[in-house]
DNA sequence: CGTGGGGTTGATGGAATTCAATTGCTGTGG
DNA sequence: CCACAGCAATTGAATTCCATCAACCCCACG
């Protein structure tokens, strides 16, 4: 089940994304979290490709999963294929607690991630950790109820670019690893509409499209003020 | 802060829905905790009218609450007045913490709900319990995401009377102690449309209107194909 | 009996989806 | 180096679903 290291060599997606998260020079919200989850553990970090599952909905959970580099989302999928992605993460982040030790989730790297394993966290302080990052998820989750259930699609977009931009330290200069469609089913829209939105935020002044997966930030304001 | 016991003659709402989650016969999904969250700890046990508010966001957290019966929602607003409802908690839900010590979401009481208040949970096993109602909080959220983000509205109200079903114990007859504005607001929807899809499923005979507060459900199998 | 809040229903407009065509980018092979 | 294939992203046109606006109903309550 654990992913062999594969061909590094062959690195996934644009490089620029690859690098972006990597080096641990940003922790996310986690920073109450020690830079080593449970260190006393011993543990592996496992090397995923682009797509490839970490794991899948139904599986039994027995680990927890810190990202080292890269970044993992987390979804969902209806009967006739309808995916809602729950969660992206980022480096320092950890994600795969479940409360009944299955998961009700799928992981997936969406581009190639170093992501760290700790089989069974019996140790005393982890519950304390992972009480922490399951209310760092929790919160997160509650949030982004708030962006889907109530914000119309350029809202939306907006927010997730102010979101982006924070985890990755606030540059004006925004990575994003994934695609149109992961970012489409992150914000509950199609890939059509983030890309209109996106377009509409480039024509307003607001944002510069370096390329297709880099944004700059030109005008911060405005993008804040679109989240309301 | 705490609320003071209300005039308990007055029991706001319809008596019905006042008793429906009374008497602790049914713990949702947390099972796996003890009747009372941390017995060893002494703690109180305070009633809020409907409306009342039970915290505030931005305020600080400095307590766990159960509640005892009644239902409670948790709701965050955009500037605009836009509000989402993250959560309804029902009799033996755990609700309240929060990552950074300070409320991130409003708590009020739906109907007249009775609260059992647990100040510094600081009780050793206590983390672990404290875990499992963060994790069932976390899987709740995450599922909801994929009801607002990927589903129509019909799904959407399917969705949510199989969810106050289940948490009532499952019975034919489901009991909606909140208005069609909570509804909508935890859904995504507007009263409208929320009212138009209960109307629907009723002349679609998969449901039955006893009163706009309670519906039962005729054909169950056409209720969960909804959802998919 | 009148009043008011919650709920339902109808008509209309608008925002996002869907379907479809085109562009742009990346990697491959001649 | 250029041509081409394949995929991702963008853009346009038509459609659909839901929100909005508005009227009305239903009851509980004074």
């Amino acid at each position: 089940m654990l992913a062999q290291a594969a061909t590094a060599s062959h690195f996934p997606g644009n490089t620029l994304t690859g690098h972006s998260f990597a080096g641990r020079d940003r922790l996310g919200d986690l920073g109450r979290m020690p830079a080593s989850f449970a260190p006393e553990q011993p543990h592996q970090v496992a090397f995923y490709e682009a797509n490839q599952e970490i794991y899948a909905q139904g599986e039994e959970a027995k680990a927890l999963y810190q990202v080292e580099y890269g970044v993992v989302r987390l979804y969902r999928l209806l009967a006739d294929g309808r995916r809602q992605i729950s969660a992206f993460h980022v480096a320092g982040e950890v994600f795969g607690f479940e409360a009944d030790g299955r998961h009700h989730f799928f992981a997936e790297a969406v581009c190639g991630a170093g992501i760290r394993v700790f089989r069974q966290p019996a140790g005393e302080g982890t519950w304390r950790q992972t009480l922490s990052a399951a209310l760092e998820a929790l919160v997160r989750a509650q949030e982004h109820l708030l962006v889907i259930g109530r914000q119309n699609a350029a809202e939306r977009v907006a927010a997730f670019l102010l979101d982006m931009r924070k985890r990755q330290g606030g540059e004006r200069q925004i990575e994003l690893p994934m695609s149109r469609t992961d970012i489409g089913d992150y914000l509950g829209l199609t890939i059509e509409t983030v890309s209109r939105m996106l377009s509409k935020l480039k024509s307003s002044g607001i944002i510069r499209l370096t390329n297709a997966r880099v944004v700059e930030v030109l005008d911060e304001a405005a993008l804040e003020a679109l989240c309301e």
